[in-house]
DNA sequence: CTCATATTTCCATAATACTTGAATCATGGA
DNA sequence: TCCATGATTCAAGTATTATGGAAATATGAG
């Protein structure tokens, strides 16, 4: 991933709102959840909640499934993989540990 | 990390310069690198570059080292040791492999 | 002290992002 | 078909953020 695109993804969940929704998205899990119930967990209106998951899906964070009249969001792991891959390689300096406590081994098993 | 402060550090790094900033500190390690040089390396104007610089200190992500008429710049890692913990706890669903590569050793050695 | 340099602050402007009511589109049920 | 519902788009207003010239502050050199 170049820098261009991570500074993208970093402003898309750079918002509380934005954040909320991909967290719920993940909590979610495959099935996904439509647009309406995300609205009402979380106190957004349409329109804004639109713009929002337009955002998010447009850098490729989230998808939408359409299903009868709903259309059912979810997290789209393979962007989240990237950013992080990206964030560990050049936000951290060499040796120093910037990885989460519980994923510290090292070394061959 | 609560949800509200990790919205602000997303929303920090997520902007073309401040995030070239922060890898360009990343990079120089722990002496750091002084406000002018920084704004030669990156193209970025004075004072731009001290609302950057301004920013990312604000939210805790560099530090500034007054020594003479310089200060010198560093990344202060705590803070991204906790943004990637928070992105790997809370965005990332339970089994699925959101982790770098070079980190996915599991168990005891 | 005076000057030069490093950096920030002030200020005005420009640009972008966010919000939301209303209108529109899409789908399925009666 | 007609209607209700889910979701998006449009349009317009508001708010926030970004930019950079000019002035101010700070520090050290001569």
């Amino acid at each position: 991933m170049e820098t261009l695109s991570a500074a993208e993804l970093l402003a898309a969940l750079g918002h509380e709102s934005r954040l909320s929704i991909f967290r719920l998205l993940v909590e979610t899990g495959e099935e996904g959840i439509n647009a309406s119930a995300i609205g009402e967990k979380l106190g957004l209106a349409p329109a804004t909640l639109s713009f929002h998951l337009a955002h998010l899906s447009r850098v490729g964070l989230i998808k939408g499934r359409q299903e009868s009249r709903f259309i059912y969001y979810s997290a789209d792991y393979a962007v989240m993989d990237d950013l992080l891959a990206f964030l560990t390689n050049n936000c951290c300096q060499g040796s120093h540990a910037c990885l989460p406590k519980t994923n510290l081994l090292k070394g061959k098993p």
